[in-house]
DNA sequence: TTGTATGCGTTATCAA
DNA sequence: TTGATAACGCATACAA
């Protein structure tokens, strides 16, 4: 058992007000007092219990943070973002990892809940009715990131602008003269990467008076392997090869080079390849990837603003479009 | 404010006893007055106070994560293992990212203490001299990652062979008739990937008889792109091209395959490369590297167990090696 | 400037 | 089976 306040003010002959007003540099305190304090503070190591303080207080300064998976780069630059961001307004992260899983996403609002952190960062997939439920009792500042919520909630949203971006993507490979477009993504239950970047590949096919088959669409999970056996499957099925691949990521596009490499095809000059996500790896693979440049790391910082302020009680954004920018590598030919 | 265990205990029309026992599955509630409870928990949407609770039972459910940077893979995968440990152990994570700032690391030693966390998984770099008093003050129970410390901590620690591993993948290269090894490092304050590594590097050739040169040595930071500074260096330095390049870490490899390519050397055909750590992108660039594999989430899992055990007081392991495998892939030609 | 007393929301002890 | 009450460690209003 760590030792508390009273040791405290015992060991230095006050009383635990005394203590108190010195730890937390109040007014009111003699220098002698002051130092006598300080002094056994420092010999015996005390550090206060904040649990006491923040139930006092009725309020914590940790930031609960619900995500889907860690050791992916999107979020794992978001959580840097987010830390950086709170480390400097004095708050502190809880952790929660729901490896993907649904359901304990419910769970964890609710323990957030239970360890009434000031706010919440909620990285969301799908939305499903429990999290409407949930999420509409919660009681507690939430800010939600990367799937557009702004018509279901009440609370603000930070998001990619998926459907633009690919859309800009896509048209970039019709600019360079491609038309046989063909679709390696993930399945749809993910609205953001799933739906939104295929409308925007629809699209921009569509706008063009360009033709898509079924045959150039793949969807598999976000594994560099589902790419290139997207890869595989397109170029095995497919009458006429296309001549270009739009892939929803860059770990998609990054399978699908090497099973084109693996094969003797040469990228781009056979076939062209772009992703979306500008991942740390994409200038450095061969060749580099032309791709959609988000900035996780400013995603999660900017949700970080947003919650601090929707904390404060200032000023509320519901929703933020983050920025993209086209980053041109090697892996697109004019043809 | 939430609403508290009184107010459910006055809708309910019960004492607050009675709400308490019903919340922890006590026995000796009556069933009338155990529905009429949860009926009301569930109209309110009641969620108890963990800090209160915590504070009374004078200890909490969350596990402390000292780390020097989340979006890395080599941290965040073991991150991914803590979560999956301490999670079916009812543990939360309280996450804290020092961004390589070691003086950081004192000030989040501090706060967890403030915290109370039950225990501490600290990823070290290095060790310094305040480390050592904070660590030796906290009186909290830490599991150290990724440096040997068993011989100045009374704390059990979980790291890599990194010695053995680099002279492992360096004999490799001689076993292929490698003997021109140029290395490619890290400064040495990181002793595990610094020092280890390099050392392992010169006992490898030192056993074979093999000289190294000064020229071949080339030490930056963990960057891709000091990979690709490193191998232009050493290239164009260098009085006789080795035949083979050391790189202490995937991406470092990265980087090197990249300044090779880009300058019309062929690996492995030119050029053989290696490095250490199987990032996941590993097996699809082109070519795939050839390196040591750690399971970095295995790790992490591993010492979130040693964690675990130390906490509930059982037996205690001092040190724990971690395994590896030499992966073959196709960034290394025989000569 | 200092100390005493009270309460934060919960659990646990004891008596009813 | 229930309820009143004390206690966890701290901050704070108020009294001294």
């Amino acid at each position: 058992m760590a030792i508390t306040i009273k040791e405290i003010a015992k060991l230095a002959g006050v009383s635990k007000s005394t203590v108190s007003r010195v730890i937390n540099d109040s007014e009111h305190v003699s220098d002698k007092a002051r130092e006598k304090v300080q002094q056994v503070i420092k010999e015996t190591g005390y550090v206060p219990n904040s649990l006491a303080k923040n139930l006092k207080r009725n309020q914590t300064d940790t930031i609960g943070v619900v995500l889907p998976k860690i050791n992916t780069s999107t979020f794992s630059s978001a959580v840097e973002g987010i830390s950086n961001v709170m480390y400097q307004n004095g708050y502190n992260l809880l952790l929660t990892n729901t490896k993907l899983n649904v359901k304990d996403e419910i769970t964890y609002l609710n323990l957030l809940k239970e360890k009434r952190v000031r706010g919440i960062l909620f990285f969301a997939t799908e939305i499903t009715d429990d999290h409407l439920e949930a999420l509409n009792k919660i009681d507690i500042p939430v800010v939600i990131i990367g799937q557009d919520t702004s018509e279901i909630f009440d609370f603000p949203c930070v998001i990619q602008d998926d459907f633009d971006a690919a859309k800009s993507i896509v048209n970039h490979l019709i600019q360079q003269g491609h038309q046989d477009i063909a679709y390696i993504g993930v399945e749809e239950n993910d609205v953001a990467v799933g739906q939104l970047r295929k409308l925007g590949y629809f699209e921009a096919l569509q706008e063009n008076d360009l033709k898509t088959f079924s045959d150039y669409i793949y969807k598999g999970d976000f594994s560099i392997e589902s790419g290139w056996q997207g890869m595989k499957k397109i170029i095995n099925r497919v009458e006429r090869l296309p001549s270009a691949v739009f892939a929803v990521t860059d770990r998609l596009a990054l399978g699908a080079i090497k099973y084109l490499k693996q094969n003797g095809y040469q990228v781009p000059e056979d076939i062209s390849i772009v992703g979306i996500g500008n991942s740390d790896i994409s200038p450095w693979v061969d060749p580099g990837i032309t791709t959609i440049n988000y900035d996780h790391e400013q995603t999660g910082e900017e949700a970080s603003q947003i919650l601090l302020k929707y904390i404060n009680g200032t000023k509320r954004e519901e929703k933020k479009v983050m920025d993209y920018q086209i980053i041109k590598r090697d892996s697109v030919a004019q043809i």
